[in-house]
DNA sequence: ATCCGGTTCC
DNA sequence: GGAACGGGAT
């Protein structure tokens, strides 16, 4: 059994979650593209907007290069030439390469082989190349492998501490095992607290100017009652 | 702590 | 036209 705590905090967690959905709706992230896309997709995003990301896709997807095995075949310059929206694109094009090259020698090029991992070993996998940190694996383990694991990412953070939950010197692991203490491993539920977060984050609570008024979370604010 | 180096918002 | 954006490697 839980102590009194641990269960506070998750009701709380539910709480947030449930005034988050009721406001924005369910979010279908990342529905109907391929595995492939969604790990070149997380890969690209890295330290740039989805605006800077979709761009490239949608070029690289009008170059019919838009999957793992037909980037494996393409030289980095060209890749490079071509995902220029994302800002560190000869860094971002060898990226790509990393992974695909990870998967060929160990999983002999098979997505269906590195994902039957568990959730802990296939994240270690992935932090392996290089290229890859934290984010970015358990991006692709959430959105891609389907398994649940917590996305944390600088909005996750800003929200969480100004709401009190968290504090400032948290580290990427301390945030994660928190959500993941207090939530049930549901993938659905991952993957849409996730989202719920980015839409907060971008539409309320910005890193200037917060719309603190309109916030659909501002009665569990810490932030909102000091201001 | 600095590099990477396009796009968006003011 | 300049600051802000913000993940990973070193």
């Amino acid at each position: 059994m839980q102590n009194g705590e641990t269960n506070h905090k998750s009701k709380i967690l539910e709480k947030i979650y449930h005034s988050l959905i009721n406001r924005f709706g369910f979010q279908n992230w990342w529905p109907g593209e391929t595995k492939d896309e969604i790990i070149i997709g997380a890969i690209l995003t890295q330290s740039v907007s989805w605006k800077n990301v979709e761009k490239a896709i949608d070029i690289l997807k009008e170059n019919k290069l838009c999957s793992l095995s037909k980037l494996k075949n393409t030289d980095q310059e060209t890749i490079a030439s071509l995902i220029k929206s994302t800002l560190y694109y000869n860094q971002k094009a060898k990226k790509l390469h990393n992974f695909i090259s990870h998967l060929e020698k160990k999983y002999a090029g098979k997505l269906e082989k590195l994902f039957a991992l568990d959730v802990n070993k296939l994240r270690a996998e992935l932090l392996k190349i290089k290229g890859i940190g934290k984010e970015t694996a358990d991006s692709i383990i959430l959105y891609a492998a389907e398994k649940p694991i917590f996305v944390i990412d600088s909005y996750t953070k800003r929200i969480f501490v100004r709401l009190g939950l968290a504090k400032d010197d948290w580290n990427y692991q301390i945030l994660q095992n928190f959500f993941q203490t207090e939530l049930p491993a549901k993938t659905d539920l991952f993957q849409d607290f996730h989202a719920q977060i980015v839409k907060l984050a971008k539409s309320y609570c910005t890193k200037k100017q917060p719309n603190c008024v309109n916030c659909p979370i501002k009665e569990f604010c810490d932030y909102y009652a000091e201001k």
